[in-house]
DNA sequence: TTGAAAGCGCTAACAC
DNA sequence: GTGTTAGCGCTTTCAA
């Protein structure tokens, strides 16, 4: 194994200078600098990250805390994961990940340990059991998600009730007078997660504001069976007005039901989903759609928690990230593109 | 911080002491391991991670390498990460995610500097452009999926073959005479992967044997334009015969043009997907299913990996996991459920 | 069965 | 602008 002493050794400068030249922490004049350079290349230096953790203290790992439910969207999680990946490593940072299986215990691990030198944790509830343990362990965090009670921790979600609204005021601008918005199964602690209900709310308060009676539907169950069981009512609704899906699964259920029942959702009705702009367009029609922007929202989350890792506090505790709308084939008629 | 000198001065014996009582490689006595171990839990210790790695020459982290692409199941990965870490962690491991972004330079980095102990590769092609990087490197690695050349290195993958057997297999046996066989969209280049070459190759040969025609058919295109393109014919062979879709992705579309032409999977047809087993359950019928086996082929992998960070060298150099076919609503009037 | 002590490879005062 | 040196908190010989 090549040490920095090895370089130090062939550049003929100590141990220190190659690690000053690595770290840029005090200047270096070019012609040391050069042989240092050259030696690390000569000898195919790579430091040793361990060594350089327990020195610095700094083990230039954060945590990525994915808890998998049976209510996570599977396929919408990579992407997340990638971009705070990639992010992380723009600033020479790793990421491990930490599934729900060890719970607190294994948070309390990571950082006592120093495994880790500040958590990332996806998928944060309203009222979040992992809160506590994580404000207690002190480490820099950044919540996705937005809790009742941050206790502290920075948070980025993104903003449901712009969300809910913007959905609903696309119906309405291409004339709808009636609306229909699916919303989470019963049974269910859909209220879970902050976003959901603001976006409920958002989509209700914009069709009040417009004249334009809503009806919130929720199936009886997860999955095909729910909307299956809510059927008539949803090709009912896409007869008379426009319909509103949450999620990609559900919008791709309802256009197949509105097909079969012979509605056309680019002529005879509306939909609107909640979804990534690849899945919108992937769909069997291009769906209009309001983003859920994951890609933003992890470089945001990322970004906050680097800021807070250098120590700086000139940042606003919490963020909302706002959702945009693209016109696809299935609002028809929009007065933009008759 | 608590460190192992503070135990030890608590317990009254020495650090290394505590160090043996942590590793049990060495015997203690009843008492002494009593006394370290109650001073633990009275101070909260908890063994510092870089300083053990430096110190003991292992990270305990493992290298996860996820290249996402084009052609990514993203829901498919997500259970077997979370496999992979669980397994990991069992073994009081750590795993750190790597993307594609840095490409092979990444990968040394990790192996270089010490941060990764071994590699797990998921997604390898059958010519992937990594296995090079990998076997220079020297580390323990373990490929998911099958290269032509494993260059030294371990492999594991699902049994191709014998899924596609599997599949045909259930669709003469339910009296098809005829199969159709959803492949690879044209123009990709399908054979990349060894699974699926040999999915076709299986599925291709059972019907050779059973003396029951098969067709082929690629899309034109990936997702559902390629889907609809070919929809005459996959309606066509419906009503002739069974068909075998190799994603869960392709089984719903198919399942929805067969509903739209006015065939019911669960009578007037037959449809074997390759998927998860929960996925096929899910489906908007129960699909009859050959298993995917993530997490099986993700426990195997972390199996393989740690007998390698062992230094055993008494296994198979390569594992062909084998699927299984459960038999659902989409294969009707099979003999066993009449 | 236990202790003393020498590192592991780097960082960061403190010197000059 | 550069060198010296004392750690960081463990593991693991070597000795007893």
């Amino acid at each position: 194994m090549v040490t920095s002493k090895d370089v130090a050794a062939l550049a003929g400068v100590s141990q220190s200078t190659v690690s000053y030249v690595m770290s840029g922490s005090r200047s270096i004049s070019p012609a040391t600098r050069a042989r240092v350079e050259a030696a690390m290349e000569q000898l195919g230096y790579h430091p040793n990250a361990s060594a350089r953790a327990l020195a610095g203290q700094r083990a230039h790992v954060l945590g990525l805390v994915v808890h998998v439910t049976a209510r996570t969207e599977l396929a919408g999680v990579l992407p997340f994961v990638e971009t705070v990946t990639g992010a992380a490593r723009e600033r020479e940072y790793d990421v491990v990940l930490v599934t729900g299986d060890e719970g607190d215990a294994g948070l309390e691990r990571l950082a006592r340990r120093g495994i880790v030198d500040a958590f990332l944790v996806m998928d944060v509830t309203r009222r979040d059991p992992r809160l506590g343990t994580l404000a207690r362990l002190g480490r820099p965090t950044v919540l996705i998600g937005r809790p009742d009670e941050p206790l502290g921790l920075h948070w980025v979600d993104l903003d449901g009730r712009r969300a809910g609204e913007l959905a609903v005021q696309e119906l309405v601008a291409v004339g709808h007078r009636e609306v229909i918005v699916l919303g989470e199964p019963v049974g269910e602690p859909g209220e879970e997660h902050r976003f959901i209900a603001d976006f409920e709310d958002g989509a209700r308060q914009a069709a009040e504001r417009a004249g334009v009676p809503v009806a919130l539907v929720r199936p009886p169950e997860r999955g095909w069976a729910g909307v299956l069981a809510v059927r008539d009512r949803l090709v009912e609704g896409a007869r008379r007005g426009g319909l509103v899906a949450r999620t990609p699964q559900v919008a791709e259920r309802v256009l197949q039901l509105l097909l079969e029942a012979g509605l056309d959702p680019a002529r005879d009705t509306a939909l609107v989903a909640m979804c990534e702009d690849d899945v919108a367009r992937r769909l069997r029609l291009p769906v209009t759609n309001v983003s859920t922007e994951s890609r933003p929202l992890a470089r945001r989350a990322v970004d906050a928690l680097f800021a807070r890792l250098q120590g700086r506090t000139d940042l606003p505790d919490e963020q909302l990230v706002t959702p945009v709308l693209t016109r696809r084939t299935t609002t028809p008629g929009h007065p933009d593109r008759p």
